[in-house]
DNA sequence: CAAAATATGTCAACATAACTGACATATTCG
DNA sequence: CGAATATGTCAGTTATGTTGACATATTTTG
């Protein structure tokens, strides 16, 4: 089937040139973004993994200390993934003694939820090699240059316009979150 | 003198106060490379899932693209993964006329793997979505903030000590393709 | 040349973390 | 009271990774 000197090459001929040569595309942010990310990700991962956690512990962990007192509801919301997802790490979290579970003072409905020490030390010890990182990478900045660097990844972001999504289920799409 | 009010609070003890106020972690960045990075990766997920691929196929369909003519074990190497789970993802591919296997020219046993016509368009379909957020992100920063973003992002990245990987020949250019 | 090493493929079982759907319970609201 | 809401839970599915064992073809080596 395939003929080697053929003369009209169907889609299924190998190509021998490199992508994104002479290209529109950005291979090389592209390329560090996925490169930078992994090795950011490499290092708490490390750490959970003693544990017994995975990444889905460390953004619960996270988010619960960034915001206390936030609801399930919430917390959902910026993971952008089902409760039945949720409920497996943060049930193993509660247990852990990492995250405790208040019912709302005003709406008794809700769970509110705190860090312990526990869990706001392991957070702490989750952020700090990825801070490190992040503080390695800014030697060679000025203050100048890091103010780019916040720009140019807020600028990367989603700008969610309020009011298109309509935050009327609880259960969404969910992606491949990960911090 | 550690706690006003209750006399000793157990490492269970609820925390009200966020994580990171006065702390020496840079929580700023830290959650805005996990913003960035999700919604990054969001736009050629979307595209996968018309197709019934995952990320695992974006990696592997870009990485040949990348370098045409890449053995087997190259790909495992970069993408760190088992064969067993590669064999699942390239055979789709291999199956689905996107990547074409040949043996070896000199070694018969390995198989380069080449892109098609069809590979090639579906890395292009993937990588534009994020190389047009990535121009985005870079039309409030000039050509000097734009190189600061790149000495960052290659600051993230580990700088593996080549030592371990004994490679002397001339190939190993530094900045080699990858996602 | 025969044996060992290498590159790849494959079968089977398993783990994690996501998903959907259905249903239960407690609480608040109209 | 009944409907809506916030949360929890059970059951099954999917995608992607893992380990271990073994097969096959090819190259290298003793």
């Amino acid at each position: 089937m395939s003929n080697p000197g053929a003369t009209n090459p169907p889609v299924t001929e190998p190509l021998c040139a490199p992508i994104g040569e002479g290209n529109e595309i950005d291979f090389e942010i592209i390329e560090l973004l996925f490169f930078a990310y992994r090795d950011f990700i490499s290092d708490p991962d490390a750490i959970l993994e003693t544990y017994g956690f995975g990444r889905a512990h460390h953004r619960v962990v996270h988010f619960v200390n960034r915001e206390p007192g936030l609801t399930v509801a919430a917390l959902l919301d910026t993971l952008k993934i089902t409760k039945q997802s949720l409920a497996r790490v943060l049930k193993q979290l509660v247990e852990g003694g990492y995250i405790h579970q208040v019912a709302g003072p005003e709406d008794r409905r809700q769970r509110k939820l705190y860090p312990t020490r526990k869990g706001r030390d392991l957070a702490l010890a989750l952020a700090r090699p990825q801070s490190r990182r992040i503080a390695e990478a800014f030697t060679a900045l000025d203050t100048a240059d890091r103010q780019s660097v916040v720009r140019f990844l807020k600028g990367m972001i989603d700008h969610e316009t309020p009011g298109t999504v309509d935050s009327g289920k609880t259960e969404g799409a969910g992606g491949e979150a990960a911090i």
